[in-house]
DNA sequence: GCAAAAGTGTTGAAGGTACACCCATGT
DNA sequence: ACATGGGTGTACCTTCAACACTTTTGC
């Protein structure tokens, strides 16, 4: 049997069997006014035509995962540096790779699924290539996702909300200079929970790595509130001493 | 082009370019009186042959990734149910995916690693197909493995003192009736610290699912200590009540 | 002056940490 | 009787949770 793949490695060696195909998915996470996000596209090809999914698509021979990741986010939602040039990087992590042979229903695929969180109103969005749109869907609006993919967002929003209790990633989902008000709503939509104001500032600051800015909150017609930043490098320094981040 | 794979669903809509190949590997740890241990093979085939390695091998198409780990993991180290009929099912979980294109010499291969825990005594070992050997080796002995497998194992390890931490993963590694010490042992090993005895008694019962058997220690030259189970009902009655576990 | 959200402290309870000696058993 | 590890309680300190009013601004 010879080895069905070209492949730039010696022939003696591959792996000359069937193997499963390999794809990349992503739950983006964005938060706006109305609540926690998640950015879905409308497959323009079989199967599932004409259905909601998750973007995502195969792994090419020679490519990173994430690297597979981003580039499959930016064709088909047209996220990442091409659309916006002056966009900024985004919080992306490897969530857990879903294997049931019977996922795809053309045969054996297996998907590494990743998770991000983007700041929405710094990332532009457009369908592209084998999407017809691409969108910004309610995580609490009835859906019926291609594939097995109402499961991976389920873990990811499992991740999302453990993963927020003990690291400071909710910052991914803000401008990068936000009000306290702002960060506990966060918390609350996020974790479904409500928070004392008090305690939560209380504790918030005494973490030590959210900074006051010295600015004020503008285009509001109220009492403008302080804006405060995430300042990673005091994280850094935090973490390096086994401090431990409990919200 | 046509699809270079068997596969029984229509060729119209199956992926028909290269795909990368996809492994699964495992890091199995266990404890024993000499600290913790991983289990590692002995390649019989190239590439790194005669060198050091986790368990692990292809994904088959129609089967799914921790079955593969298991069909690899019995078929490399006689781990699982065919060595030891009686041998207890033991702790296995998805890590990470590895995905560097050049992380196999061979060819573009995706690697999904598991990491496992298992009770050494309870578990016979022995090399098979592929492997020339088995062993148990030291988590600090210096090691030079295979492929990117000293990378795997540092990720493994790292996940497994951190979720000591917050899970109770720990009675995994020890029989079913065990003693504080030896609890606490497995702590101090896995963590790298030394803990205050009374207090981490104190705390451990304070949980609720660490339970007296009633039974006492044999086969032992000095006063015989109590022994004690991991009540696993309790635990999960615990959990769904939202409490926390902070060794 | 009123509506809307920003901002601010104290107190009591619970949990965490530090610490040293007696007990049971085998030789 | 001595060596080995088993088993226990208290005092202090830190952290967490509960709780309500004043301030700023725009209209």
């Amino acid at each position: 049997m010879s080895p069905p793949l070209a492949t730039s490695a010696p022939e003696a060696t591959t792996y000359p069997f069937p193997r499963p195909a390999l794809t990349v998915d992503c739950v983006v996470f964005g938060l706006d006014d109305e609540g926690l996000k998640v950015l879905l596209i409308e497959r323009e090809l079989e199967p599932f035509r004409g259905q909601w999914a998750l973007p995502g698509g195969f792994v090419r021979v020679g490519e990173g995962l994430e690297q597979a990741a981003r580039r499959e986010l930016a064709e088909e939602t047209g996220l990442g540096p091409g659309l916006s040039p002056h966009a900024p990087t985004f919080f992306l992590e490897q969530l857990f790779t879903f294997g049931d042979p019977r996922r795809d229903p053309r045969e054996h695929t297996v998907s590494v699924a990743f998770f991000a969180l983007v700041n929405i109103r710094d990332h532009a969005i457009r369908a592209a290539t084998d999407a017809r749109d691409a969108r910004w869907v309610a995580i609490d609006a009835p859906r019926a996702l291609a594939f097995d993919h109402d499961h991976i967002l389920a873990v990811a929003l499992a991740r999302l909300r453990g993963k927020l209790r003990y690291q400071p990633i909710g910052f991914e989902l803000l401008p990068p200079r936000f009000t306290l008000t702002e960060l506990q709503r966060l918390y609350e939509t996020v974790l479904g929970t409500s928070l004392d104001k008090r305690n939560f500032r209380k504790k918030i600051l005494a973490l030590g790595f959210v900074v006051e800015t010295g600015e004020l909150e503008e285009g509001v017609r109220r009492r403008r509130a302080r804006l405060y930043r995430f300042d990673e490098a005091r994280y850094r320094a935090l973490e390096r001493e086994g401090f431990s981040l409990w919200i």
